[in-house]
RNA sequence: CGGGGUGUGGCGCAGCUUGGUAGCGCACUCGCUUUGGGAGCGAGGGGCCACCGGUUCAAAUCCGGUCACCCCGACCA
């Protein structure tokens, strides 16, 4: 350790917000070279290698074949899936000397899909899963919390390549299971949650979220076992009512009240007879989208009951790949038809804005909402009476509590880490780019892909952020940067003999050891190991003139003295490397 | 996009209000002492004070501009 290439920080760097950021940094695993991008260093190099190897053999082991593409990528294959347009500014686009147009691989659909075709022609040839773990390139708008969003980091991606509806199924199964041993193997605390499913072909799709604070996506889970991202939670819709048993629409004066809770507390101060609650008020919020590359933006109202906001993680999701923005005073002062505060379906459909509505608000509801001028507002405004709505859309905030879509219980929000994605992608890419082929009939037959993701970079961060104590980071044994980190306390030479010795022993027994040989005190030693984290730490002092050693876990704190004579194979066995 | 904050040795910070020789802690080098929980003493090395311009005899400090980075909000009808 006198020569590693290691410098841990007594303190936490002052941009580090999250756990596994400061430790990582003041460990000496990573250093920031840019926003978003990161070095590493021998320590953190030697664990991602580990995640990645953990990745490697189950991906192997369910027949996955491995590849690697370049990260330097031309432009062309893009454009045929319009995706150059589409992922607009999150893309590193760059130019050669003679003008071309590249990029830096952000995913790699297009070119497997294009190296399938160069390659395989024959229904013989089918099913096929090609992977590759390699380094992507996303310039996200805000990276953050280190390695957990970066715009340079590690990703396996795979692809499967199928005859049949039934193989793609089967592929994503493999996929599945594959993935469960690998964050098993990982020691992650995940869950399975539904996802979206993309605007393009309503296939499935799971995340698996690793549970954490920190993380960046809210899923829900219900006690029968429903668990989804909050982007892909499907609200139900009760059942249609008559519309004709309710009372008719009628305009009422409401001073002042611009917002959901003035308007509540006037319409019961206001002695129409009965309460009213947040909950039967419609709130109808006005945001522009527009497509990638179109040019203009297109209004689109949204109403959700008054006691919910919107989600715009949600709305987006839903709009997806639509861009979304929440209107500005100029827009509105352009469209004077939208009174701000007391906006009403009338208006909208009058002036032709596409209005979505919450499932929840279905024919035959009745809802107080605004009636397009200023202070006014129309109760018992009646669904399929008195408005129609152009459709529904999911963008209403889901909380904790909500009944859970499966029909069993309510639902708790929890956060968590996206480590891995699994997706039934279907035929998008094999139409845009022909891929196909030859049946035993002779006729073309359209291959159907399937894409799956793991973020190996991001899992090392995912990992430290649910393992570590006030301390530092404590390594599962499959991915430690070490198996035994040797301490050396005292600075007599039979000491330091004693533990070189040992040292040299567990290496021959096939234990990576990290030895500290330095010349510091035993406090800092002492220290710098629980922050490094290596599960097992083996301390030779004092002891030594009476045969034994200490062993350390540094998960639990626990210490235990063996006799030197018996110490290799004590620690064999304890590492698990037999 | 909006709001707030910060740019000073490798890291963490002070100094700026009130202009006058650039400091502290950690880390690093050397010497002596010390060695089971972040040692002590002494001596050192290392800084275009983000950048550009202005004011001034004099600018890290005041003024104008630019850039970068961090955090928060993307929140409402």
């Amino acid at each position: 350790m006198s020569s590693l290439f290691l410098r841990t920080l007594r303190e936490d760097p002052a941009d580090a917000e999250v756990p596994s950021h400061k430790l990582l940094v003041r460990a000496g695993y990573v250093r920031r070279i840019a926003p978003g991008i990161y070095s590493w260093l021998p320590l953190g190099l030697r664990v991602l290698r580990a995640v990645e190897q953990v990745v490697r053999e189950e991906m192997d082991a369910m027949g996955a074949q491995e590849i690697q593409f370049p990260a330097l990528l031309p432009r062309e294959p893009y454009e045929a899936t319009n995706r150059w347009t589409e992922y607009g500014p999150n893309i590193f686009r760059l130019k050669d000397r003679k003008g071309g147009d590249y990029l830096l691989g952000p995913t790699h659909e297009e070119l497997f899909t294009l190296t399938v075709k160069g390659e395989f022609a024959s229904y013989k040839d089918y099913p096929v899963v090609l992977y590759q773990i390699q380094t992507k390139y996303r310039d996200e708008e805000r990276p953050r919390a280190g390695i957990l969003r970066g715009r340079e980091f590690l990703m396996k991606d795979s692809y499967s390549f199928d005859l049949t509806d039934e193989g793609l199924a089967e592929s994503y199964a493999k996929h599945r299971d594959a993935y469960i041993k690998i964050f098993d193997r990982l020691g992650l605390r995940y869950v399975i949650v539904s996802a979206m499913s993309g605007a393009m072909g309503g296939s499935a799709s799971e995340e698996f979220l690793a549970e954490s604070e920190t993380g960046e996506d809210t899923f829900v889970r219900g006690p029968g076992g429903y668990a989804a991202n909050v982007e892909a939670v499907t609200t139900p819709a009760p059942p249609a009512q008559p519309v004709d048993d309710k009372p008719p629409a009628q305009v009422h004066h409401t001073p002042d009240t611009p917002t959901i809770d003035t308007l509540v507390a006037f319409l019961n101060s206001a002695g129409l007879g009965r309460t009213f609650t947040a909950a039967d008020t419609l709130k109808n919020v006005l945001v522009k989208t527009r497509l990638p590359g179109a040019d203009g933006w297109e209004l689109l109202a949204v109403g959700v009951p008054g006691d919910r906001e919107v989600d715009m993680k949600r709305l987006g999701a839903a709009l997806e790949p639509a861009e979304v923005a929440l209107l500005e005073e100029a827009d509105f002062a352009a469209r004077p038809f939208l009174v701000k505060g007391y906006i009403g379906p009338g208006a909208l459909a009058a002036n032709g804005v596409r209005f979505l509505v919450d499932p929840r608000i279905v024919t035959g509801t009745a809802w107080v909402t605004g009636a397009d001028k200023p202070d006014h507002h129309v109760v018992d405004l009646v669904v399929g009476r008195d408005f129609t709505p152009d459709g529904t859309i999911e963008a209403a905030e889901v909380r904790a509590g909500d009944p859970s879509p499966d029909g069993q219980g309510v639902l708790e929000a929890a956060r968590g880490i996206e480590i891995g994605h699994i997706f039934q992608l279907g035929r998008k890419y094999a139409d845009a780019f022909s891929l196909d082929a030859l049946g035993p009939d002779s006729k073309p037959v359209r291959i159907t892909m399937g894409s799956y993701g793991i973020g190996v970079s991001r899992l090392v961060a995912a990992i430290a952020e649910q393992s570590h104590d006030e301390h530092g980071l404590v390594w599962p044994r499959s991915v430690t940067p070490f198996d035994v980190h040797l301490v050396v306390a005292g600075k007599q030479a039979e000491i330091r003999e004693g533990a070189e010795k040992l040292a040299e022993q567990l290496d021959a027994a096939g234990l990576r050891v990290l030895l500290d040989d330095r010349t510091a005190s035993p406090g800092v030693k002492f220290a710098d190991a629980e922050l490094v984290g290596v599960p097992t730490i083996v301390v030779v002092g004092r002891g030594l003139a009476s045969g034994v050693i200490e062993v350390k876990d540094r998960e639990t704190g626990e210490r235990t003295e063996v006799a030197l004579a018996s110490a290799v194979e004590h620690l064999v066995e304890l590492t698990g490397k037999r």
